[in-house]
DNA sequence: TGGTTGACGTGGT
DNA sequence: GACCACGCCAACC
């Protein structure tokens, strides 16, 4: 796909989506995959609308693993509760086994964007 | 049109 | 190994 009409954000929106249950992603990976890896921020900053996307914008986390932006998901810790739904294990605002649940885009679709 | 923002990342102390 | 400071770049006011 190369929807160079639809904005960052939007771009963004769609990798988010791409994120298997029960996995998760940093902000950076997203940001690689759509080759602009010094936008991390940026990513963070689509997710502020993406609340009104379907975009399970819990499954995205900083590269620490940590769960920065759960302040933004009501104040509550709704968001750690979102991925232990999925079966991610999420102790203090910190995924364990960071590594293992890590979904990175660019090995799930190495050749769908250059 | 220009300046500020920000759910990040990397590097240096 | 933890903490602090700088940089990035698109969207928003």
């Amino acid at each position: 796909m190369k929807p160079d009409t639809l904005s960052f954000f939007e771009r963004v929106y769609e990798v988010v989506r791409q994120i298997p249950f029960g996995c998760v992603t940093s902000y950076g990976a997203i940001a690689a995959y759509l080759g602009a890896a010094r936008s991390a921020r940026m990513v963070g900053y689509a997710m502020n609308n993406a609340h009104d996307k379907d975009v399970p914008a819990h499954r995205v986390v900083n590269r620490k693993g940590l769960l920065t932006g759960k302040h933004h998901f009501g104040g509550t810790h709704l968001m750690q509760q979102l991925l232990e739904n999925e079966g991610v294990v999420v102790k203090d605002n910190q995924i364990q086994n960071f590594e293992k649940v890590f979904w990175n885009p660019s090995e799930a679709f190495p050749y769908q964007l250059a």
